[in-house]
This record gives structure tokens, sequence and C-alpha cells, in this order.
DNA sequence: TTAGGTGTTTGACGTGCGTCAAAGAAGCAA
DNA sequence: TTGCTTCTTTGACGCACGTCAAACACCTAA
């Protein structure tokens, strides 16, 4: 599909989801007004399911960039439940998406303008399987009225704060569509909050904690990484 | 527990969850600069949980007035996998809950900070189980800065905006922690969206949608509804 | 009663980001 | 090439909400 196509009635039917396999999806909403908002980006290797993406809420599923999906199954959720595997990567995919939410939360409450877009960039590349490395390159198929619509922003802001990076030596932009992270350190340093890597990417904690993610769907959550679980 | 007391390490041990029986919880968390975020409160009848809290982030969890909890079980969330009818309404929660976050990115990223208010109170009433009706009488336990913390403002904000919605006569404070509807019609005509309870308050989609969460834990969506699916 | 603490209200003022507008820049068709 | 469209960039300006400050309303303790 190209940019801008929807897929239609995309929550009528329960028993189906799908992945993300080249490309990026979008959840947006219109307001009466014409107001917009983007709930969430669905990135290759990642799950779209009624049940798991707030399908009770009238969302527009919409094409980023050219995307490609892939239909995983047509097993209900519920259903689920009797497998125990399927069940606990279901479980662990719905637990991560309210703590992402959660985190989301706290980015559109509390961060201004500059620290949303480091903290978006920061959670592109980590969920590209990418290492906050000067010199990586990524892939930001979406435009700026997207990012803006998504950082409860407006595109003029995203610009701005783009062509600022830019300057500085953060990033390069090169062509449209890829960035290149050429300062992660300075990236990082914008955010108000430290162990960025375990807050955006959370390891799965379903199933005593080890593994039983690795199941035969496709990661939403991808790299292992040691268990963490803590005072605070 | 009174009016900020913590539950300390509560996210530690995976397997026990709670429901809050009286006044009401709020999960926060603390920017090193000192900027403040609630990313969820919880009213009487909700499920405390950390895998359905978010629970990989370092929230302080912390009463928001005198408040009371029952420990419900200490099955973990994988093994309730196992049993149909626990299954289906753990994961019948987690899904409201990320309907819900999804709902909430939309109110803090394009609402109004009067939007944002009114939005809240429907929500307190309709999570409260109340119609929205004039004259209902609601618990309204958090104070000016937790609201405004929840909702991306700050505490004057907030007064301001109370203040003016007791002035046209849409709320009546009697009492602190207490709060009368006066003029439902207009407080949901404050908001940009049609549909507000069904939104807010998304029916239960697991299990084939017709009662398989009236299990045996306490109710996080309350009413029966009639299901809704659809185009859009 | 007074004193102190905490939360709320209100006012005056500042600012970060939104709005509006116009000028690039890049892609595509003819 | 020209013309059209869409997206991005940049500037000028305004406003909604944040910040700072002071007064006020309660509550509790002594």
């Amino acid at each position: 599909m190209r940019r801008g196509d929807c897929v239609d009635r995309w929550n009528a039917d329960g028993e189906s989801y799908w992945t993300v396999t080249e490309g990026a999806m979008m959840f947006l909403v219109l307001l009466p007004d014409g107001r917009r908002h983007i709930a969430f980006f669905r990135f290759p290797g990642e799950l779209l399911c009624p049940q798991l993406d707030g399908g009770f809420v009238d969302y527009t599923l919409q094409a980023v960039c050219d995307t490609k999906l892939c239909r995983v199954g047509s097993l209900s959720v519920s259903q689920a439940s009797l497998n125990g595997a399927q069940a606990d990567h279901i479980l662990d995919t719905a637990c991560t998406r309210i703590a992402r939410a959660g985190l989301h939360s706290l980015v559109l409450g509390r961060l201004t303008a500059p620290e949303r877009i480091a903290t978006f960039l920061i959670d592109v590349i980590l969920r590209s399987r990418l290492q906050m490395e000067d010199g990586v390159e990524f892939l930001l198929p979406m435009n700026r009225e997207d990012i803006a619509d998504y950082l409860g922003l407006n595109s003029e802001t995203v610009s701005r704060i783009f062509t600022r990076l830019r300057k500085v030596g953060v990033l390069a932009l090169p062509r449209p569509g890829r960035a290149i992270l050429r300062d992660a350190r300075a990236l990082l340093e914008m955010i108000p909050f430290e162990a960025v890597e375990q807050t955006l990417m959370p390891a799965p904690r379903i199933g005593g904690g080890q593994g039983s993610s690795n199941g035969e769907f496709g990661e939403e959550n991808g790299i292992d990484r040691p268990g963490r679980r803590g005072a605070h």
C-alpha cells in the first residue's frame, strides 16, 4: 500500500491480526473541528491487532509511506489464552504497550517540544533495532505533520527543531525518509530522564521474565536484555 | 493508607495484584528536574497489577487520599492464561487500558486546558459508575496539583477553570473532595468529540464480545452495554 | 485564642509554541 | 523545459497557558 492508503474497517474483524513487514502504519483520529492526532505508529515487526491497538476507538489505520503488511493469524485473542506460548506473547505485547503508553503520556504532558522530538527520535532508532551510536542511519518515513500530530506539536515547530538539530550536528537528513544520527550523546542529553533504553524498550515480563516471548510470532520487543526489576 | 502514603516496591512482586476498595491511587513519575507527572489514577473496583500498570517503568504508587486496598490474588499473569475466564478478564483489562491510553494521548496532545478538564470530569463520573445527569454528586479526591499533573497543566490553570465552571453553573464544589454536576449537557458540550461514553468506557471485547468478562474478579468495565463494532 | 502548615484562588506578567503567510525545494506530468 | 502539487523552511506576530507572587481559607496543635 502507498502513503495515505487506509485499511478500511480494520477493527471490524476481531479475529485477524497482522504485522508490518516494510514501511510503517499509523493510527489516527480526526476531530470534528479538524484537529488531527496520531495515537500510535507501528514499525516493521510490530503487531497490528484490534484488541491491542485500542480497536474500540474509531481510529483510521493508514499507511505512513509505501508499506507491506503480512497476515499473521486468525486466532481470536480469547482463544489464544488456550495456548500458553501464544497467550504469553499477546499478553506481553499488551503489557509493553501499556508501559509505552504511560511513557507517551509523560512525553505529551510534561516535556518541551525539543525534548519530545529527541525522545521520539531515540524511540524510532531503538524500535528499528539499532544502537544509539554515531553514524547510525535509520528510516524516518513520516513527514513533519505526522510527527507533529504524534507529539502534540505542529509541523512548523517540528521543522524548526529539526533544522536546529542539523545545525548543531546531532542529526543529518540526507534525503526524505532517512536520517543519520551524528551525535548520539548529545541527543541522549536532550531528554530529561535516564535509563532511556529500558524505559523505551521495556523487557518482556510475562512468564517469569526470561524469554517466554520468543514465540513464533515476530518480536515486538526484539533484543534480549538482562532482566530488570526493582526498588525505586 | 492516608494521602501521600506509598506502596513501596509495588512492582517488585509480579505475582500479586490488588483492587482499590475505597479512595484512589495514583502512579506518578518525578523527573530529575522536579517535573511531576501522573500516569494513571485507579478508582474503586479497578485493578492494581504491575504488568497491567506499566510496572517496568519506575512509577511511585501513592494514595491520593485515605484509601483502602484489597489483595485479589497471587496468580501470575502468565499462569492466568491457563484459566480461560481469568485470562479473559486480564486481557480485557489490558485491552481497555490500551484504548484508554490512546485516548489520553489525544487529550494531552490535542485538547485545550478547558477541554482536558471537561474530559477528565466526565471520565471520573463514568468510572464512578454514575450517570451524566444534573445533580449527580461524585468524589473528586485529588487536589488541583494532582489533576494538573495528570492533564499536563499546572495547578493555577486547573483552579481558574474550576472557578469558571462554578461561575457558569456547570459544577458545584460543596466541600473538598466532592463535586456536584449541575449542568451535564454543558459539560458534554465542552469536549470536541461525540460518543463520549463509548470512548471513555469502552465495552470489553474479548471472548466474542458478550459478557465473558463478568468473572469473579471485580469489574474494570462495570456496567453492561450493548456491543458495538463497526465501520467508521 | 494564636501560630503554622497546606491547599486554593486571583492577579500581573512572561514565554514557548501556535498561527498565518510567503518563499523555497523536490517530484511528476505533459 | 513549464506548470502544478506537495512538503519544508523561515519569519513575524499573537495567545493560551506557565510563572511568580500575594492573599485567603481551612485545619490542626498548643
